[in-house]
DNA sequence: GACAACGGTCTGATATACCGGACAACAACA
DNA sequence: TGTTGTTGTCCGGTATATCAGACCGTTGTC
């Protein structure tokens, strides 16, 4: 439906071309085979065969043994360059760790990125549920609790200014109301966390505190996803180790 | 001295220049200005400022505050997609946080990329020792532990052809006598293990032992870095947990 | 066996990406 | 104040990267 890939002119810049690649490649998060790309990207065929072969010799990108393309080494490699460098980031992994292994739930770390929600850290539980995590991947503010969070503080006008339209449309087709949405935001700041249950997905309860770098808006958010089945009780036991745990990732600056 | 950057022709294809611009920012570990980039690449200035520009538009390269240029978050989440994806490196990681933990000593799981030892992952032990990691730093064989145990099953023909005759010289300028490396080798396969001590640095004792994937020769090593002071009870219990993570990481296929 | 779909390589023409170099803003310094 | 170095943007010519399409081997289907 969406065209979201780069619907590209014909002769683009090779660099253009790689990065429309790569972004398929995100986004399938799995390997593809050259027709995948040639079709998701709208480069032609000699072009995708020619970029890969580059990509692949600097191992950026691998084939795999069935003769399909992913991410190589190189990937992982800058990929750590990156996630050590960040402050933010290298502080908040040992914490989540031992959330992870004192509750045993899946904790994340979140951030805007963009007009979009993402999940930056992700530290399963015991329990290894999900094969793949979805860090990286780009979901809309109002779908989730972390969004909520994330944009206290901002005027109203930022924020819709911020979010398209039609990201205030669930999966399920339902529609989230303006004005209840602000108003959410505005509770969740003075309440200095959110909850929401079933938004995206109706078996999950999510609960999100901010982390601050300094004055302004959350740089970021922690939190845990749990079964709706988790009691009063436990909830309140969750939300506070998230606090404690943000807390001690805040920066006063 | 060893012009590690592509000495590139003048009018080069924007992709190798992307390339050799994030190999550059990878080897120095740490942002680097437009000028050090320039400098290090050896591309014209005005190609670094368009394509570093371009790929900050996507997310690739980020700007600090002092203007320095480092990787971005979409490295972030394609390296998060291949370790992901990596059958071996997802297996590995749960283990080795495990025998980190329980021993509070640096674990690491290395591997050939291609002429040369690298370090796939790390895991450090509590004390949080280094700041960056080393993962995909690439070093000569035979300055490691882990590169005799990665070298054990392969023909010498193979081997020398393999490793580049500048290789056998350790930092220190001594020279690592080939016949007695090719010994070490076999003995290393025989024995199971490798242990070095001060090779590379003086302090340090390394451990490392075969992760097998099917027949043939290890696809990787899992090992232990701990200083010198280790006593001899220590080593031994050390390598009986190497040994025994490592068998529970290999597949017999 | 004929036909179609697919997977990959190769080549030549041409649109354009790359680069040299000009330009401006700013700082350091004598 | 003039000189020198650095940081960044912009522009036009031309070397060349990109792309269309031909080509060939393989696979599957009727």
């Amino acid at each position: 439906m969406s065209r979201s890939n780069t619907t590209s002119s014909p002769r683009a810049r090779g660099v253009d071309r790689v990065i429309s690649l790569c972004e398929q490649l995100h986004l399938h998060r799995q390997p593809m085979t050259p027709k995948e790309l040639i079709e998701a990207t709208g480069a032609p065929r000699s072009s995708v065969y020619e970029l890969v072969s580059l990509l692949s010799e600097a191992g950026w990108l691998e084939t795999t043994s069935d003769g399909r393309i992913f991410f190589g080494r190189a990937m992982h490699y800058f990929g750590l360059d990156y996630a050590d460098h960040n402050d933010l980031l290298r502080r908040a992994r040992p914490v989540m760790r031992q959330l992870s292994a004192r509750f045993d739930e899946t904790t994340q770390l979140c951030m805007l990125d963009g007009d979009k929600y993402t999940v930056m850290l992700n530290e399963n539980g015991a329990r290894p549920f999900r094969i793949s995590s979805e860090v990286g991947v780009k979901v809309p503010i109002p779908w989730t609790a972390s969004g909520r969070v994330l944009l206290g503080g901002m005027s109203r006008e930022a924020m819709l200014g911020l979010i398209p339209e039609e990201d205030f449309v669930l999966p399920s087709g339902e529609r989230i109301d303006i004005e209840g949405f602000i108003a959410d935001i505005e509770s969740t700041r003075r309440r200095g966390y959110a909850m929401t249950e079933g938004l995206v997905d109706s078996f999950a309860c999510c609960m999100a505190v901010p982390v601050y770098e300094g004055a302004g808006p959350a740089r970021a958010t922690l939190c845990f996803t749990v079964g709706r089945d988790a009691d009063e009780t436990r909830r309140e036991t969750l939300l506070a180790a998230l606090r404690e745990a943000s807390c001690s990732l805040s920066s006063g600056e």
